[in-house]
DNA sequence: ATAATATAGTTGACGTCATCAACTATATTA
DNA sequence: TAATATAGTTGATGACGTCAACTATATTAT
């Protein structure tokens, strides 16, 4: 066993409790959850995707999914409209609105984190950019995670 | 603007979401959500720790932080005792079961993670952990973050 | 000493959210 | 064309965190 691993293992989970829902005060993404925000991301990247996929992606049922789409055409970023291809299937879509409050989104984010690594030299930043590229890499693999106890 | 920046920000949400509630298939830790297994990890390394405290750390109210103990006291990994020195505060302390827990739970995602790191070289390993330490350490510094859109 | 105030924790009512199972509608297959 | 499969929605439900009001203990002012 590699002597770093549980160091690792403790920053990551540090760094993903800040990130995630309670860090920030709570305040993840103006009138945006996490979970709607992930959506909307998802959305956008993909331009055009059916309500399950989204669930699969994030992790919920079809019927979670739903109801994370129901939000957010509430609030006006996204739109559903039928598949013309497959009349069961419905796609969603972002609209400007979306699209405005995602890249507002981002700049805060993007503005803290430059706001957390001010202080360190640019070779530094590469080097925390190459890592996590790394860790992201390794993670999307999809190990399996033994989760029985 | 740094060019690497916004990477790092994407790279970090991906990793916080998989490492968040909703990564490992929900399946966080056993019996407990995560936000119980952060609660415990705190008790745990403070030993002794007033509930107030518990909400203040992991960002929930005061009774938000009493229905998780709670929840733990229920689950049989926490005791509250009040305490010696002052009437009103409630000493909430990690019973036996509560160690185990914690020390399985850990065990999974030391695992995990190794596995996950297992194709990198030692040095790669020193880096990432170099460059995780220097990012928790640059968050701890709580830099504010504007939340207002 | 005692009354007023402050603090820690608990509790009932409430709103949010994701899930399950049942349902509708469309598509595919026999 | 009948049977089955698939995408999505919906009502009922349970888990969870917050708010405001409350209890109990401690501290401060007079």
């Amino acid at each position: 066993m590699e002597k770093r691993i549980p160091d690792i293992y403790n920053s990551l989970q540090e760094l993903s409790w800040q990130f995630g829902d309670h860090g920030f005060n709570g305040e993840c993404c103006g009138d945006l959850s996490l979970v709607e925000y992930m959506a909307l991301k998802k959305i956008l990247n993909t331009r055009s995707i059916p309500i399950q996929e989204i669930g699969i992606a994030l992790n919920f049922t079809k019927s979670g999914a739903t109801r994370i789409i129901d939000r957010l055409e509430q609030k006006g970023y996204v739109l559903r409209e039928q598949s013309p291809v497959d009349g069961r299937v419905c796609c969603v879509t972002v609209t400007p609105r979306g699209v405005e409050i995602m890249s507002k989104i981002i700049e805060k984010y993007t503005k803290y984190v430059q706001d957390i690594l001010e202080e360190f030299k640019p070779e530094q930043i590469e080097q925390i950019g190459n890592s996590l590229e790394m860790l992201v890499k390794a993670v999307q693999k999809n190990k399996p995670f033994d989760s029985s106890f």
